[in-house]
DNA sequence: GCAGTTCCTTGACTTTCGTCAAGTAATTTT
DNA sequence: AAAATTACTTGACGAAAGTCAAGGAACTGC
């Protein structure tokens, strides 16, 4: 079927660029960059910025404990980092860079800008910003892309978090204002009828979205929020698609909802993802204008049937 | 001056883009991708192909010999490559991949398609399709800033291949036909009188174009040439910025051209450059339009003095 | 307050990577 | 045909990277 095929020329063209991408600037950035120093120690003072506890760091790098407790010895012996103790807890030890270190770290930038700048200045100013402006895109889905969405129970306390914030900005953005108690309960949306979906970038909530059954057939979209540091990266369309698709493995043909009238962004995207407008079907009293997709019908989108969100860590 | 700040916008955009994508690919792809091998064998087992010398192995890969010869002797007792001597100079060896090294080499790539597909698979189609996308158009103009653009003497060999496979192709595109000596002469293009640019490829001449003075202030624009494979990734546009910003170094203050009515694609080029057609100027038998662009005035292109076209190796 | 954990350091390796120099066989130059 | 050069292998070694286990100090849970 065409959905499979397109996805194997998506991955194609990635690995392509990745493959092209790597051996292209990869090689430079990592040998050259690392001025007379090994790798490992490059790496490490690279990834050195604030104060960070050595923990956070190995997890970060990936790194043996043995391993970075050497290399921190030999950049102390330098002068290039100082380690102290975590007050907090005193069998933890932080790093931090003297002004020693710094002045190597900008230096280590300072030649990765030249060799990108090296890159660039090929290109005449036009190419240059066509080729920037498809960086930036790129980054932005890559960077969506690692968002995990999993399905949560609406009782537990990430989803609590979730709801809360949202709660928390509508009454800010509602003129009426806006109380938790408007929400669905955890009840409401608990196994059978209905589905919570959250959003985690690197393990922290920065979204939401819930489906429960309306009537048969017809499943109604609710809370869907992005975290003010998440947005513009069309996490908020990824949400809605993953929830369609939620609704349509719950056997829904159709999905509505309801949404405020000061919410622009949010009626934008209903409008931009296939959804119509139709009469009001509830009383809620926040809502001013009500929404409907059919899930197996014609779109501006691929049938979202098609599309299995991962449920369960993408990286695992 | 607000070019200098465009650049570095776009340095930076590079160096985010650059680290947040080895960040989370380059590490993937590295270490999990080479099953239970030894990273150097590993990358080694890759970059096999057909049957390959040895010399320019150790050339592409920038290997030690020693270090080389005995990698590929572990992979051979590991039976997945055969090597063998080169039957024209036995001094010279080349090896190859056994079958079991293709599997090796097959199931490596399936891997790396894995990790690829489980990171694309996380968007919805619409998002895949626009990183995809993305990433493509970020290939090609990445592909297009490393051509190098190399000023020549019109006279040396590697010109006059550029000229003869120009002039071939006119010959078999224009209905009259097209001969050599309709090329400008080497003398013609000579200290003083004008410049020849040519562009190389990894060495490989891709594309070339000439300027020449044609009277006080004004300079031509000839046999500007982008060979087949390497077109539809903007060089065309790359040559022509750079041949104007050789004529403004010349001191001219306007550039013309004419062009043969079948040149489509060129004649497109030139519209979108901001060259606006003028009446004949020429008696060149071929030409049926002639176009001409200010080189100081407003233009739908930031002032092309501006960008300075490097002479001389870029990755010097 | 004591056992169990956690966080980190140290010691004792092995493997891999990278470099130099000496050596051998084939080829080219003189 | 001898000398020089080229293409590769081998030996020897040092530095870096990676692994495992033992141990000490600080914290946690009962």
């Amino acid at each position: 079927m065409s959905s499979h095929l397109t996805e194997r020329a998506d991955v194609t063209a990635f690995r392509r660029f990745s493959r092209y991408f790597t051996a292209r600037t990869g090689v430079l950035s990592d040998r050259y960059l690392g001025l007379a120093r090994p790798l490992g120690q490059a790496r490490l003072l690279f990834e050195l910025g604030e104060a960070t506890g050595l923990g956070e760091l190995r997890r970060r790098l990936e790194i043996d404990a043995g391993q970075l407790s050497r290399m921190l010895a030999a950049l102390q012996a330098q002068r290039l980092v100082r380690l102290s103790r975590d007050p907090a807890d005193r069998r933890r030890r932080v790093v931090e860079l003297t002004a020693r270190g710094r002045r190597e770290r900008a230096e280590q930038q300072r030649r990765a800008d030249e060799v990108a700048e090296r890159l660039l200045s090929a290109l005449p100013p036009e190419q240059r910003a066509e080729l920037t402006g498809a960086l930036t895109k790129a980054e932005r889905l890559l960077r969506l892309a690692v968002i995990e969405l999993r399905p949560l129970d609406p009782a537990s306390a990430e989803a609590r978090y979730c709801l809360t914030a949202y709660a928390t900005e509508l009454a800010a953005r509602f003129p009426e204002g806006f109380e938790v108690s408007d929400l669905l309960t955890a009840d409401q949306l608990s196994a059978g009828r209905g589905r919570f979906l959250a959003a985690f970038e690197e393990e922290r909530p920065v979204g939401c979205g819930a489906v429960r059954t309306l009537q048969p057939g017809v499943a109604e979209l609710r809370h869907l929020w992005v975290a003010a540091q998440a947005r513009g990266a069309g996490l908020g369309r990824r949400l809605l698609r993953a929830l369609e698709a939620e609704a349509a493995e719950l056997g829904h043909h159709t999905v509505r909802l309801g949404t405020h009238e000061v919410l622009g962004e949010a009626i934008g995207l209903y409008r931009r993802c296939g959804y119509r407008e139709i009469p009001r079907y509830s009383a809620d009293p926040h809502n001013h204008l009500w929404f409907e997709r059919p899930l197996t019908g014609p779109g501006p989108s691929p049938d979202p049937a098609v599309y299995r969100p991962a449920h369960g860590p993408a990286t695992g």
